[in-house]
DNA sequence: CGTATTGCTACAGTAAGTGTAGCAAGGAGG
DNA sequence: CCTCCTTGCTACACTTACTGTAGCAATACG
């Protein structure tokens, strides 16, 4: 797991064909990336909370994902410690509040 | 990549919590999920135009993904040949549009 | 000082994804 | 019938990504 370049978005995947929502969705792709957006939609949380709340996901993981999106531009360590999202971050996981009540019509239909 | 018992579902990782949101999340954090959706918004599909789209992407993953999302109720294979989004895929896709844009404000925030 | 947090990292082991090749099934044309 | 081509899909060796456990340096509290 080496460290890349912190040049913003960072080269991913999606981002060969250079349309945006390609590298957003290589992002988004990654593992607990999305949780994580999610576990932070409320309030900031310590890395050990955070950590909690993924179901004690490997450190090592969350922390890259964490990094990828602090240089992406949707979460930023306060300076009391604790993560947070930023602007953009909490932007974006507005974009995503509509897939909670999808979840729960799809879970009533192939779940039940 | 062994095959689970077709449950639905299936069980995903984020389902331990048995929130219906976390095994949507688990699901759509695989890598390709979401840009095979995203691939097949408009038309089907077939797997190899599929392929080509995402980037020449294993077929392997592809197939996997493909599985999922058919149990998952998002995508099927139409009796033509060719896979296609579901009433319900499109219903979720419908909630990734807005990313799109979010996508475009976000390359012109790091990006540039 | 001790101890208890914090963010973060090392590292061996396991799971997941890649890339190339190729199979069986189905049509189209000869 | 036999070829030729395309379909969905799979095998398999290789590489990358993630897991789980442990532990570090830095900061704060007593």
């Amino acid at each position: 797991m080496a460290k890349q370049p912190a040049s913003g978005a960072r080269r991913v995947r999606g981002s060969r064909s250079g349309r945006p929502i390609m590298a957003l969705l290589d992002l988004l792709g990654r593992r607990w990336s999305l949780r994580i957006l999610w576990e932070l939609r409320e309030d900031p949380l310590t890395s050990r909370a955070l950590r909690a709340a993924c179901d004690e996901a490997s450190p090592t993981v969350l922390q890259a994902r964490l990094t990828e999106l602090r240089e992406a531009g949707f979460v930023e360590l306060g300076d009391g410690g604790g993560y947070g999202l930023t602007a953009l971050g909490r932007d974006l996981c507005e974009t995503f509040m509509p897939l909670h009540r999808f979840a729960e019509r799809w879970h009533s239909k192939t779940g039940a």
